[in-house]
DNA sequence: GTCTATAATTTGATAGAC
DNA sequence: GTCTATCAAATTATAGAC
């Protein structure tokens, strides 16, 4: 959880291996491949991240912080929390029409009986987070957890049929569906 | 999609398939794991699935058919559209709870982009079938198709939240979200 | 930080005997 | 149907030079 300071060269890692986890699941990725895409051996990349578990672990908690920096404080007083959760549906379908491939915990989380553990709890922690924002977004009502966590899972699992049905539009007509249950 | 007359060891073999890829993936099932599994040599296994891109789409393809049979007809006169869909949430619940694994298709769907392509146009007929039987489950009403893909949605995506986070009671949480969409 | 070299293992797949 | 034997390729990872 810790802000980690990331050399060029491992941001570059990182990217490529984000990428490649997001089209294909955590075994999608190798060292060679990832070599290949940031101009290095193999054996260089092991330096920045000496096992693939660490790598992974990387690859998540950096997804973590970067998705919650784009969605902002969630307990902005001049915002409402239709906003918020319009801006919480944007960020996914962000993800998946403009960089073309799903959320990175919908892919792991999928695969998480088969994770190494420190990936997979990266990958739990993701979700809390998530909840976390989206219950704070919801301000005070009685059901905001149990609402949080229906809205998070509903669009995850909303990016998969779309993904898979080639149907992008789908995270934009699930929208209706989840606004009513707000305010 | 047409009826396949699978022999006894190739049964075993889609069972042994069909436990691993559900746990971690396409990639997770591999020919030597599935032959000691059923107590064949790899080779064997080849014999009864010559390619992997087989032996995945035929995974698939038998699962569907488990799966629709399970839930029975859409369209009995004497159930109502709710009575369907609860059912159609309890066959989520069986498959997670009982099984201890995620629908099949959730995790070859998030890894959708990844697969051969004759294993993820098999998934993709799986949901498909899945939000034909549903639209036709929910019965006489303008917004059937749309209400179809938000349930299945949101069902898979529930699977992966519970699954991620060890709560299998969301999917139980999730349901009257969903049945007071209909009606 | 990056390289070469290498190790140890696993993978999907095939040929051919029984 | 199942076996042995084998293959070529890919995988994660390490040791040590520069």
């Amino acid at each position: 959880m810790a802000e980690k300071n990331y050399s060029e060269k491992a941001q570059e890692i990182l990217n490529a291996a984000e990428l490649r986890m997001r089209q294909g699941g955590f075994d999608a990725v190798s060292y060679r491949d990832l070599a290949a895409a940031v101009g290095i051996k193999a054996s260089s990349v092991h330096y920045h991240f000496p096992q693939k578990a660490d790598l992974g672990r990387a690859v998540v908690e950096r997804y973590t912080t970067k998705l919650l920096a784009f969605l902002g404080p969630p307990d902005d007083p001049s915002e409402s929390a239709k906003t918020r959760i319009v801006r919480l549906c944007a960020a996914y379908q962000h993800a998946l029409i403009h960089e073309e491939v799903p959320c990175l915990c919908c892919v792991l989380g999928a695969e998480s009986l088969d994770l190494p553990s420190v990936v997979s709890e990266a990958v739990s922690h993701f979700f809390v987070q998530m909840i976390d924002w989206t219950e704070q977004a919801l301000g005070d009502r009685s059901d905001a957890e149990a609402l949080a966590k229906y809205l998070i899972s509903t669009l995850q699992g909303t990016m998969i049929t779309a993904l898979t049905l080639k149907q992008p539009q789908l995270l934009q007509d699930a929208k209706p569906y989840l606004l009513r249950l707000i305010d």
